[in-house]
DNA sequence: CGCATTAATATCGTATCACGATACACTTCT
DNA sequence: AGAAGTGTATCGTGATACGATATTAATGCG
């Protein structure tokens, strides 16, 4: 009774720790979209530019990615992300091809350009990742059992 | 020309893979800001409002903060600071203390109020990251491997 | 085949919000 | 007293996601 493993659903009132590891946890996304955006901006790039090339290079599988799709992993409304890729494809850093199968969709692809971009680019933001370490990974709260002890590390 | 990219630390080619690592990092990070923002909004706050109140709260030792430490822990000029604390003073989430020790700094702490919304949505956030877990961990290149191999896709 | 559904495109206006620029008041420190 | 630091105040600007709405075209289901 003492282990209340089935606290999932979020019921025990949070410890002066966890308040904060969840701010240590947000500050470190903050400093690395930061670090993020002041990269890509050096290149002549948005962040959601960055963020629109690499999900199409990271997309699983394959390069290339639908509207909708795009919508799904950027977390935009469809019709955001025809704005979205309209402005990238003016920087000549994506392009449009018919869909094989679907004459509908569109296949949004990598301009060599904005593939030789985010190359540069995503090895920076891997370097600061490695770097980066610690302020990102999440408490560890994950299977994080009942704890009495409070000293601070 | 500006670019010949040597830059330190970078040097091996991205494979396939850390492209779909990163972008399924970046892909999580939105994922928990949608889920942050919505959750918070369904409370009737702003993203920044949510962020403001933890950082008071989940400060290190303390639980108030100057407008200098905003400033740095939210990564904004602390101009936006005093905007933001304004807007969320206005909504009873916060307060102005005298600093004990500086009469220029002023202490922001949390209302009453601000305190028992923060926990409801700290709780919720928590709950949130334990479900995310994978989705949210940062890719496995923590420790770079030796290798000096290149074999070509 | 016909019709509802889905995907993409197009426009227009709106809201948010951080920021730069600037100025001012007050405090602290030297 | 003067310099530097902290907070406050105001105005305008830029970026961009979004809602609302409409259109075109293709798909697919009954």
């Amino acid at each position: 009774m003492m282990t209340t493993e089935d606290e999932l659903g979020g019921s025990e009132p949070l410890t002066k720790q966890d308040f904060e590891a969840l701010a240590r946890f947000r500050f470190g996304i903050r400093r690395y979209l930061r670090f993020s955006e002041e990269t890509v901006r050096r290149h002549g790039l948005t962040p959601q530019h960055y963020q629109l090339l690499l999900t199409l290079k990271g997309f699983p599988g394959r390069e290339w990615a639908t509207m909708r799709e795009l919508a799904d992993r950027l977390q935009l409304r469809h019709h955001s992300v025809v704005e979205l890729v309209n402005r990238a494809q003016k920087q000549e850093l994506v392009h449009r091809a018919p869909h094989p199968s679907d004459a509908r969709a569109v296949q949004v692809q990598l301009t060599a350009n904005g593939q030789l971009i985010l190359e540069r680019l995503s090895a920076l933001h891997r370097d600061e990742l490695r770097r980066m370490g610690a302020a990102l990974t999440l408490p560890t709260w994950d299977a994080l059992p009942d704890n009495g002890d409070m000293t601070a590390p």
